[in-house]
DNA sequence: TAAAAAAGAATGAACGTTCATTTTTGATAT
DNA sequence: ATATCAAAAATGAACGTTCATTCTTTTTTA
């Protein structure tokens, strides 16, 4: 008889080469056959992997949302206070955003283009309870303004990704004293104030 | 002879129908059949006033971005006091975002992809200078943050395009008290606090 | 009436996907 | 250990379609 995996590693080149030639083409300019040279496959051999175009970047996508909600959350724990649990939190997230922009960007790509089945997007979505528990915490401790979760998202997380974005167009750099201000802004936005 | 202008509503009807087949379908579905079809023109017709798909999506978001900018700054001017100013200023882009979806949405899409020349993003970022003033004024005044102006823009400005995008996707609405408390946030989150 | 504007059909290239074939794999028999 | 073998995995070429763009002809304009 034979055997009965495909290789994990191919697929994980496939989705790397998806991210990286959509990142840097675009969708509409990321053929399979792109893909399949950049992954040191046959174009067929994309097909024993994913359904289709759309599956292939489905699938992408919630890698890659997964990836970033996995750093995000990696030592954060619920017992954590609120306010030390943000800033862990948000601190995660820049790294993310800043070291892994690769991921970044594709990211931020999708969530602003229809390339992306509703479905996965909700997918994709699940797993950012935890901050969604954390926020709901600060508000019963009268910490966090009693705003709806969107409206803490944009304001504290958010700009994240254009400052990213920026920073990837050359437009200017992120240092460390701007990562201070940044999670300064990012607080005083969503704290109650006294 | 002749006369010598092409119909500039047909022009119109060209970009119009590119905003709307780009924001529903993405760049990559939206083929110039399908926007001579919308504009009700031939396919041929539409070179006579571009030159190609690519400065037709250019032309297209420079249009946009130019739209956006005469409307934030419609009745602004820089003799206001700064925090008059900005407040007016904010809440113009605001209603922009919520009351002409169409054209925020096709700009988020292109500030997030490789869609749009390098060369039509700078022309596009020109007309943001009354509102870098305005912030260099409020610097000076110690009423605004001494920032980048990227991250002003980034906890001002930039979380509006992430709740027009969610309001979109039908994910939540944003109504009156929203809109006070998100002005609150961005405004918190670039003034000195004393 | 002559030139500009518009049109529909045509063109060639590129794309996603499939097909027919070859290569690799690992359990089994020797 | 080694050879065998059938199924899985992988491939390159091929297919049918779609696309951006151009060509030729017709219509509109002043």
């Amino acid at each position: 008889m034979a055997k009965l995996q495909k290789s994990i590693d191919k697929r994980n080149a496939l989705v790397k080469a998806t991210i990286e030639l959509v990142n840097n083409n675009g969708f509409h300019a990321t053929p399979m056959s792109k893909i399949a040279k950049m992954a040191n496959v046959s174009p067929a051999t994309i097909y024993l992997y994913f359904e289709n175009k759309q599956d292939l970047v489905n699938q992408t996508y919630i890698d890659v949302k997964e990836a970033y909600t996995r750093y995000a959350f990696e030592s954060y724990n619920d017992t954590m206070p609120v306010e030390a649990g943000f800033e862990l939190i948000w601190n995660r997230i820049a790294d993310f955003k800043l070291n892994e922009c690769e991921n970044a960007m594709f990211l931020a790509q999708c969530d602003n283009t229809p390339i992306i089945d509703e479905a996965s997007r909700q997918e994709g979505i699940k797993h950012l309870q935890p901050l969604l528990d954390l926020w709901s915490r600060g508000k019963k401790e009268g910490i966090v303004k009693p705003m709806s979760d969107y409206l803490l998202y944009a304001y504290a997380i958010n700009p994240l990704s254009f400052l990213m974005m920026s920073q990837k167009r050359g437009a200017f750099t992120l240092d460390k004293t701007h990562l201070e201000e940044a999670y300064q802004s990012a607080w005083n936005s969503i704290k109650v104030c006294k």
